[in-house]
DNA sequence: CTGCAACAGTAACAAGAGTTACACTAAAAC
DNA sequence: GTTTTAGTGTAACTCTTGTTACTGTTGCAG
């Protein structure tokens, strides 16, 4: 039994379902920013987070991105459970954050086990709970906040995803992953550091109101 | 039996489970207007959907509005799939666009049919893969769309979801459910009229190229 | 050391959306 | 019929965001 595994699931699931899903997992190991998936892609594999961070990402005709959420350890892409069952194609990016850890299952399991454990099943339903839940505080973000309150708002998220109170992303960067352009970026971020919410440095922002 | 569930779910569901829906199910009827369940209610019992329709609604802290979806005849509210699991308040307010009629399921029943039934579990992942999709959406129109791109878009799926090319509604409750102004309403319809995209009419629009 | 490329700062302007204010009109109430 | 109210049309202005363009700065490659 991998060790990872084991402290990332066993308060979720009983030992029976861990050690079916230590035998028929494969782990994979994905370095920051790598693909993990694209829109469009067919969904085969379904993933449950070890160690790191991936970014969820939803992409216009134009190109243009939009950063819905993060996972870390413990979840997994609801997206691709509810793939899954229609065996529809990817409505989703999905980027690394980080360096990342995961074990992929084959999604010919996922009904077995749904009709026979009872603790996956509860995942399952938290996982679209919390997929839910962030669906909704997305919506939130985009429609109720200026643009100003979801920059802070987006330093603050990736500050805790990276527990680290320094973000290192260039004002493109976060551009991209809000759906906006460089220079509104720039414009804002000079104005929060001028309040005193945060420091500027090339490639480099620190956060001061966690 | 009654024959509005048989008609509206007997391709979902098997004929052991209609049964036990029809004996431990209640019909209710609601009215345009009437609101099912408001943010923070506790979710006590799940909707299945017979006929009309049912809008979903997000707020936030300012008494703010913001249209998510629309739920019809064969559908459910995920949210409260999701509530049930988590025991948690409802996150969303759900408002009967027309008469609508449905059976309401005691949550503690849902466990119970997830466990026995494969037609339940199916309806109830894809119920989840529904929604999500819808947020999505949602989340492509407020992100990537401009306002009068988005009325056009609100005014076609009120039509379909009514089935008339005539929307009846006034243009501040327009503004409502796309979360902002009546005056910018009424300045992106006469635009559409001007544009020939729409006819307007005291409380009545046309819609002209559905 | 030089030159290039990526990153950041800023100004000036354009466009979209929100706000305030007021006039007009149809429908409902009296 | 007259009054009242809800609904609509529009102008003028502000604020936020997006766009274009140009400057300066850092760091790396040659």
């Amino acid at each position: 039994m991998q060790e990872e595994l084991y402290e990332a699931y066993h308060f979720i699931f009983e030992q029976e379902l861990l050690e079916e899903i230590n035998k028929m997992g494969t782990p994979i190991t994905i370095s920051e920013g790598e693909h993990l998936i694209n829109i469009g892609d067919y969904v085969k594999m379904m993933p449950l987070l070890l160690e790191g961070a991936i970014k969820i990402l939803r992409e216009d005709k134009n190109g243009g991105e939009l950063l819905l959420y993060f996972l870390e350890r413990g979840d997994t892409c609801a997206m691709t459970l509810s793939c899954c069952v229609g065996q529809t194609k990817s409505e989703i990016r999905a980027v690394a954050e980080r360096d990342t850890r995961l074990i992929v299952i084959p999604i010919g399991k996922m009904e077995e086990w749904t009709a026979r454990y009872k603790s996956w099943r509860n995942f399952v339903f938290e996982s679209y709970h919390a997929r839910l839940t962030e669906m909704l505080d997305t919506i939130d973000t985009i429609a109720f906040l200026n643009m100003d309150q979801r920059l802070m708002k987006y330093l603050q998220d990736k500050a805790k995803i990276n527990q680290s109170e320094i973000v290192n992303n260039t004002h493109q960067q976060i551009a991209y992953d809000l759906h906006t352009s460089r220079v509104v970026i720039s414009r804002l971020l000079k104005k929060l550091e001028l309040d005193g919410q945060i420091k500027l440095q090339r490639n480099n922002i620190e956060i001061l109101n966690l």
